[in-house]
DNA sequence: AGCACGCCGACT
DNA sequence: GTCGGCGTGCTC
């Protein structure tokens, strides 16, 4: 007897994301169920696709059905608890099924099906004249994909429908094969450091024949391994460049293998027994009591920097597994280090799964099989983690619950707590965020007694807070001080160097305001493609040969100009675009322009640069920092990266340079942000033997934020910032919509987004839904990669009624756009 | 997203 | 007169 399956097709736009039904012929009667994945011919033209089964019925009101094709393996089936989250995905953020699936299984299992043309056993001889030669050609390649077939040759189609008809040809379906990541090539020196710094010096005619050879070169002298990616990344290089000098016996090139298991080394033996103390304890004991009330619960674990969140986490996590349940842990991206790992699991040995964005597919595939074949007790890491398919999951933990990165920036963009909330309800599960500075959300919630909330407001052992400074740079200023030390910083900087400690400057944003504008006209250098500054970039040999006195200045065309925004990169012009004048200076400064400062005025000081430059590989970000730790550098000078991670003994200063550049953030929640980052940076110099001393550098040293973030007071800084929510009406008091339309044509965009606002207007009104909708206006990049950008903010209470206005939107939208496309974003984590 | 169906300009 | 441009509209 035929059965019928419902399914979604996996790679449809979404307005084609609806239940398609298929005949389910006997054959494949105990194979297929719902979550099945299954392969499906679909459209006119019958393409191959995958689709997820999401019902089985008996009979079917739809005549003349197309049947099912094949199954695809079972580990990629979804359980009930997976398929209705791909359901309350697509709900909540407006995604495709496809998309949400995505999220779950690795991708390389749900890649494309390929079509594979082969030539059959049938003799040739008698092929008509006009086929012969796709016949040869298809043959001599010895199996070719059908769809390159037909975006490269459409003219041989025709041949190949009568090839196939007539036997010659024959199908066969393959999935596309995805080994990306598993190898990288590493590139090094050939010659000694000497013979190569004589070939930069050597008239560049004579031996080396491109400057960007000798840049590669010297690049090399000063890091002696690296990947032929960081090369281009920092030279913007070919290529054909690297392998111009292997060819003359430079450099070698050598294919390496990633290594599998990075971090198999943090899988240590059970140290020995953490002891808590009495308000640790508590803690414990209260989330115990919530776990076994076996109901889904939340939780906030808040505890001030030094309370010892971390062991009371890994006491949880212990008794979970106890239980006989498992977890999972997701850390921000940037603390997701060997010692984080193994701080959280140490002791779980293979047991302990760890995901996140820089896995290879095989990897990932590892991963995933290890968890659904029960192998697996603890599941750490990044946001992607959430989805990690434990069946037996009793506790999900969000540490730094507070962090942006939890929030998806691609479709789907869900919000990591979201996914918690709903597996966790699904599993009778306790969801445990944890912070030093918890969302106003989160706390929000806790507070209106959603989540329990679970303090902890003593330091453990003798972690002290340290002095805290702040220095009012405008009244620098005002007394002659141009310099960006302030006369406090630069005097504590000189004592932390006479007494052999270390002190780390911090900086907002790597190269922030590292534009370049003309010495004559002021003109910024702008990226030709987008509608912004394009940022400077040096090598630290260069940058040391320009004297001191110009640090200022620009000298000569050494370094690179890049576009953060498409990537776009040049060298300095030689003279200004626009008045033909020579020169250029910084708008502003970043960590570069920090470092020539620093050592401007303390010409003896060693210096370690923790920034995105410094840092293109995991290896590097641990390098620099052990190299610190171990004390070769005096100064750490770094972004956000600064922030997290190692306990550094001998830093007894910390700096922040420019406190309030964040505050200017064009985002409601800029002083959220402010005040978590800077009680993080404070709380750096606080771990030392000696007492710390941070200094805060800003133009608005009255700030609120400010001073509660210096006094490390979450309480009032909490008070103080709801209040403003509350009356400006921003989240957690409502929610923001922001709606995205981008197009290559300008004019369409605007004509587009006027219709668009029109529409939705009407609509909210006809369903008398409260909300108010701003717009148009130019998104804050409003040019990039070739598109224009316009968006609408919609303030609203997020409810079914108002998703399903936007969800029409979207269906509508994209059934006529033309060079259009549309995204909406519900609550973005930047704006 | 593809791909077909369908209605108007410059070519054998 | 036809080949082919890409504007709507559908995909079980």
């Amino acid at each position: 007897m035929v059965k019928y399956v419902r399914v979604h097709i996996l790679d449809v736009p979404y307005h084609a994301d609806i239940e398609y039904t298929y005949a389910l012929p006997d054959g494949f009667l105990d194979e297929v169920r719902v979550g099945s994945v299954v392969i499906v011919p679909f459209g006119a033209s019958n393409r191959q696709k995958t689709a997820l089964v999401t019902a089985i019925d008996e009979n079917s009101e739809h005549t003349e059905l197309k049947s099912i094709i094949s199954v695809m393996n079972d580990y990629l089936s979804l359980d009930d608890e997976m398929l209705s989250l791909c359901e309350f995905m697509k709900s909540q953020t407006l995604c495709t099924i496809g998309e949400a699936v995505r999220c779950i299984v690795p991708s390389v299992m749900v890649t494309k099906v390929n079509e594979l043309l082969f030539v059959t056993d049938k003799d040739a001889d008698k092929l008509p004249p006009e086929h012969r030669s796709t016949y040869e050609f298809i043959k001599e390649a010895g199996g070719s994909v059908l769809s390159k077939l037909r975006s490269k040759m459409a003219e041989a189609i025709p041949s190949v429908e009568w090839l196939l008809k007539n036997k010659y040809l024959q199908k066969r379906v393959e999935l596309e094969e995805q080994d990306k990541g598993k190898y990288e090539t590493v590139v090094a020196l050939a010659i000694t450091k000497d013979e190569a710094l004589a070939l930069i010096n050597d008239e560049p005619t004579k031996r080396l024949r491109s400057k960007k050879h000798a840049e590669i070169l010297r690049l090399l002298c000063e890091f002696p391994t690296l990947t032929d990616k960081d090369i281009y990344e920092k030279t913007s290089a070919s290529r054909q460049q690297l392998l111009a000098l292997e060819q003359r016996g430079y450099i070698s090139l050598r294919k390496e293998r990633v290594m599998r298991d990075p971090y198999s080394v943090a899988k240590r033996e059970r140290g020995e027994d953490i002891v808590l103390n009495d308000e640790q304890r508590g803690a414990l004991d209260e989330l115990t009591a919530l776990y076994k009330t076996g109901e889904a619960r939340g939780a906030l674990l808040y505890g001030i920097t030094g309370s010892g969140k971390t062991s009371v986490i890994k006491k949880m996590i212990d008794e979970v597994v106890q239980s006989g349940r498992s977890v999972i842990v997701l850390v921000p991206e940037i603390s997701l280090t060997p010692q984080t790992v193994s701080v959280f699991c140490g002791y779980y040995g293979e047991r302990v799964a760890v995901i996140h964005s820089s896995l290879s597919a095989g990897e990932r595939f590892d991963a995933y099989r290890k968890i659904k074949d029960g192998e697996i007790d603890v599941v750490i890491g990044t946001r992607s983690a959430i989805f990690a398919p434990l069946s037996n999951l009793g506790m999900i933990v969000i540490d730094e619950e507070q962090e942006h990165t939890y929030k998806s920036e691609t479709s789907p963009k869900y919000l990591a707590h979201d996914i918690a909330r709903f597996r966790c309800a699904r599993k009778n599960a306790l969801m445990l965020l944890a912070s030093a500075t918890p969302s106003l959300n989160s706390y929000y919630k806790a507070k209106s007694g959603k989540y329990s909330l679970i303090k902890l407001s003593k330091r453990y052992g003798e972690a002290t807070l340290p002095e805290v400074i702040i220095t009012d740079m405008k009244r620098e200023r005002g007394n002659g001080n141009m310099s960006v030390f302030s006369q406090r910083l630069a005097k504590m900087t000189k004592d932390v160097l006479d007494n052999d400690k270390q002190a780390i400057l911090f900086l907002n944003r790597r190269g922030y305001h590292s534009a370049l504008s003309c010495t004559d006209c002021g003109r910024v250098l702008e990226c030709p493609h987008c509608s912004v500054a394009l940022t400077y970039h040096s090598y630290k040999k260069i940058d040391e040969q320009i004297d001191a006195e110009n640090a200022y200045r620009v000298m000569s065309n050494s370094g690179i100009l890049r576009c953060h925004y498409c990537g776009y990169q040049e060298r300095v012009p030689r003279e200004c675009p626009e008045c033909h004048a020579q020169g250029f200076e910084y708008v502003g400064f970043g960590t570069q322009k920090l470092e020539n400062d620093l050592q401007g005025l303390f010409p003896s000081v060693k210096t370690l640069r923790l920034d995105a430059d410094t840092t293109s590989t995991k290896s590097s970000y641990e390098r620099i920092l052990g190299a610190f730790l171990n004390k070769e550098a005096d100064v750490m000078i770094g972004t956000q990266m600064v922030t997290k991670g190692h306990n550094f003994p001998s830093v007894t200063l910390v700096g922040v340079m420019l406190a309030d550049m964040m505050l200017y953030m064009s985002d409601y929640r800029a002083a959220e942000r402010t005040f978590s980052m800077l009680t993080q940076v404070i709380g750096r110099a606080g771990r030392a033997q000696d007492k710390g001393v941070a200094i805060i550098q800003t133009n608005s040293p009255n700030d609120r934020t400010i001073l509660y973030a210096s006094e490390q007071d979450y309480d009032s800084f909490y008070q103080n910032e709801i209040q403003i929510r509350r009356a400006d009406q921003v989240p957690p008091f409502c929610d923001l919509a922001l709606v995205t339309l981008s197009s290559t044509d300008e004019g369409e965009l605007t004509r587009l987004s006027a219709e668009l606002l029109k529409r939705l207007q009407a609509e909210l009104t006809s369903h008398s839904i409260p909300a108010i909708a701003y717009g148009p206006f130019e998104a804050p990049v409003y040019k990039a990669q070739g598109r224009y950008r316009k968006r609408m903010v919609v303030k609203c209470k997020l409810n079914n009624a108002i998703r399903d206005i936007f969800s029409r939107l979207l269906i509508d939208f994209s059934k006529n756009s033309g060079k259009s496309r549309m995204s909406i974003d519900f609550n973005p984590s930047t704006i």
